[in-house]
Order: structure tokens, then C-alpha cells, then sequence
DNA sequence: GACTAGACAGGAATGATTCCTACATAGCAT
DNA sequence: ATGCTATGTAGGAATCATTCCTGTCTAGTC
């Protein structure tokens, strides 16, 4: 999804986020990419065109959106964070093998109850899906699994 | 769960898990434990009887007891690792407060399908649905959000 | 145009997890 | 039972994503 540069600034207003180039960059490059990057990953992106940003502008800006709920944390597993630009409710598709993330859209997903008998007094404010299985590309292939203790 | 000697011997034979005593100490306190500990937790409860204990046997225990079906670990956010003993099909209900975590185990939850449009080609193993809120303890309490950044 | 709270860059610190190595032992075969 | 060998264990070093720290800079406001 191309955002046009005047939306982007649009909803950093809406959502009290304060405007600055790197912020913008950084927002600009998770929103256009789908693949659910890392912070290395948008790092070495935006760092193409403004070379002096540091990484640790890119920590705080993810952090600065997550909470103004312009962006949300996708996790796999204990594997390093990744990033969602599309803060639409979904759900997620993972590859055991790849780790490849596809976003689901689904409306009958997003209608999960939970019987109160279960909830014990919880309050409950959402969930989250996470599908797991093996991709069209890896359907083939076995997850390596090679662990090294001693 | 309160398990016998011999059932965890019976468990670790039929999984092929070679059988020590460190290892059986790490999996009996696992499954006593529902609050689904830390790699850390369990290592200090388990050093309580074996002082000799490592760290590192606790994560080699762990990697070993998952590969063998009788472990999974569980992932809040991008929080610590967390441990469940329970490896019946089932889901979390986390509190964004506290951080704990409950068990939700409910017939219901485990029918979901998700459509083969959607599925792009992947084979779907299985899912893992996170349900998230507050629970009876921390309803009152707002989460802390303190994050540093400059 | 000047002020000030908040953002940025750069680098140090943290800490869970993994890696390495020498020694110990479980499980199997004899 | 005894010895053999693959695997586990203890201890400590190394890794590396993330957070913390500090001085400088700047967006938003008056």
C-alpha cells in the first residue's frame, strides 16, 4: 500500500504522533512493505536515504506508534519482533519453515467468544490468531531443526 | 498436576527423552507449575534440590523436551520465553497488566478454519489463538507505560 | 524569532539465550 | 555386571536484539 506522503502527515496529526522526517520515513517504510519487518530490517531501508539515522530512532519511533496504535507488534515464537503497519484487526498466517507472515482477513474470525466460565473475572479486550504450517513455496521442504547442546 | 515418578518415566521413555535426573526435576517442576514460568524461574526452583544445577541445562532440557511433543513454549509479546507443561491443545488468556497467563481450554475454540482463498497454498498445521485483557486482579490498574526514549 | 518539550545520533549497557569445552553418565552391547 | 559411546551436564564466554544514557537538535507553539 503506497501511502501519499499528505496521509501520512494526516494521520500522525490525528493520532497526536509528532512530525519529523525520520518518523515519516520510517512509518513510509513499514506501511509499504508487507513482509512484516524487523527493526534492522526498516533500519537498513531507511537508512538509503537518510543515512545518519540511528538505530535507536528507529526503536523509539516504532515505539512512538505502537502506542498511538499506528503500528502493532507481530511475534513469532521468541524470534526477533517484527512489524505491522496495518493495524486493521487480523490475524496471522506463519510458515514453520520460511517464518514468511501473511496478514488473514477473515470476518468470521473476528467474532470469538470466550465462555465466561473460562474467563475467571477476566476482562477481555481482544485475541489474537496465530495460524501456523507450511508455506506454498515450503510445503516440500522439512524445518532444520538443529539444536546444539553439548 | 501432581505426577509420579514413574509416569514422568513413562512419558520421557515413550517420547524417547533420554532420562536424567536433572531432566526430571526441570519436567516435574514444570507441571506442577501453572503459571507457566520462566527458563529462570524453573531454574532457581530446581536449584532448590540440585544445587549443581546450570542455567544451561534448563535451556538444553527445554529445547529437548519441546522437540519431543512435551513441552511448548509460550510467547507474550516480546517478553521472556514462558514454559507450559501442558501440551493438550489449548489457548492463553493473558493479562496486559500482571502478565499472566491462564489456561483456556474450550471444545469451541478448537474448530476454527480459515478460508482456502485466504490460505494462499499454505497447509495449516494448527493455530494458537491469545485472548488479551485485564484480569479480576489488575481490572482497576492501568497498565504502565513508561517507555524512554531521549 | 525565540522557547521548550520532546526527538535524534551515537555509543555504552543489559540480559536472555546460545555457544564452547572438558567432564560425567545413560543406555546399550558384550 | 562391565565397558563403550553417544549424549547430557556444568561452567563460563560470547552473542545480539533491545534498552539506556547523554549531549545536541528541532517541531510545535507563543
Amino acid at each position: 500500500m503506497k501511502l501519499s506522503p499528505w496521509e501520512i502527515e494526516a494521520r500522525f496529526r490525528r493520532h497526536a504522533v509528532r512530525l519529523t522526517r525520520q518518523r515519516v520515513a520510517i512509518y513510509a517504510a513499514l506501511v509499504n512493505d508487507a513482509s512484516h519487518p524487523t527493526a534492522d530490517e526498516l533500519y537498513r531501508t531507511v537508512k538509503r536515504q537518510h543515512p545518519m539515522m540511528s538505530r535507536n530512532t528507529v526503536y523509539c519511533t516504532l515505539g512512538a506508534l505502537r502506542q498511538a496504535g499506528l503500528v502493532q507488534e507481530v511475534n513469532v515464537g521468541h524470534e526477533v519482533a517484527r512489524f505491522d503497519g496495518n493495524v486493521t484487526v487480523h490475524h496471522h498466517l506463519i510458515c514453520r519453515v520460511c517464518g514468511r507472515i501473511v496478514d488473514v482477513m477473515d470476518e468470521e474470525l473476528n467474532r470469538l467468544a470466550i465462555s465466561s466460565r473460562q474467563a475467571e473475572g477476566f476482562h477481555v479486550l481482544g485475541y489474537r490468531i496465530e495460524f501456523y504450517g507450511y508455506c506454498a513455496d515450503c510445503q516440500q521442504a522439512r524445518p532444520d531443526v538443529l539444536e546444539h547442546c553439548g
